[in-house]
DNA sequence: CTAGGAGCTGGAGTGCGCTCCAGCGCAAGT
DNA sequence: ACTTGCGCTGGAGCGCACTCCAGCTCCTAG
């Protein structure tokens, strides 16, 4: 198959990234930008990605989707290796990335009510045959 | 003051900066860009916004801020010039970007709530006096 | 008359986040 | 033995959206 000594259910990068919609480059470099701890090797140097792995990579993925740069991902992860201990930094980084992301999110509503009044405004002219004064 | 001769309500450069939150830098970028038709000139020189520039201003920074890329907005821009016939092409424009905006939306609350798993995986593991098997 | 403040232009530079190689290794199928 | 597929590394390059000058003009207040 694929892996030189397949440990039970872990995944190739090829397998990752077809599951996630990241590339492999992007994978292995999120790796060497340390934003993925969790990754194994097989014997032969490759990359194997095992379930709590896979988790990882989503909860990266989400983070830098909703916004949160690189540097800041990796402070995430360097905060803590999962001991118990460290759970409240982490926890703590992580409440405080979800108040941004509802800001973006109240953000982007109101942009979004602003191209609706556009549009309305499109209607109305285009219902009274008008010109637009504004561009 | 401030203008050579202001015509009424003209705002200079400054004024819009301050009122939008874009620096005079971006404005004078975005309009070399082509993404502010609007925009008027004092007998020397200087950059003059009426109300209706100042609108279209705020136009673009919701586009932008929704993510639409620069090309996109300046296609917006040129698909007319506030003519009755250009406007059913701008409003296709604009429902389209709605659409995608409405997705982005969809996808950070999706984001959002995986962050919020974790946030409760923590809490429970910290409930627990527990490790984490994730990084 | 001078100084200060606002603004102008053209062009170079920056930061971020990937993205794209070239050149190579292993391993399994035929 | 050879090809095919999957993956590896290190490093260069890229696209986007600004951002930052240097050197200048003009106007107004003191």
């Amino acid at each position: 198959m694929t892996a030189v000594a397949a440990p039970p259910d872990a995944l190739g990068i090829g397998e990752v990234a077809a599951a996630t919609g990241l590339t492999q480059d992007t994978l292995r470099w999120y790796e060497r930008e340390g934003l993925l701890p969790l990754v194994g090797r097989t014997r032969d140097g490759r990359r194997t990605y095992g379930p709590a792995a896979l988790r990882f990579v989503r909860l990266v993925q989400a983070l830098r989707r909703t916004g949160m740069p690189v540097a800041d991902v990796r402070a995430f992860v360097q905060a803590g290796g999962g001991e118990l201990a460290t759970h409240p930094v982490r926890m703590g980084l992580l409440l405080a990335h979800e108040a941004q992301v509802q800001a973006r999110i109240a953000e982007l509503e109101d942009d979004l009510a602003v191209l609706r009044a556009k549009v309305q405004e499109y209607r109305h002219l285009i219902a009274h045959g008008l010109d637009c004064e504004d561009g």
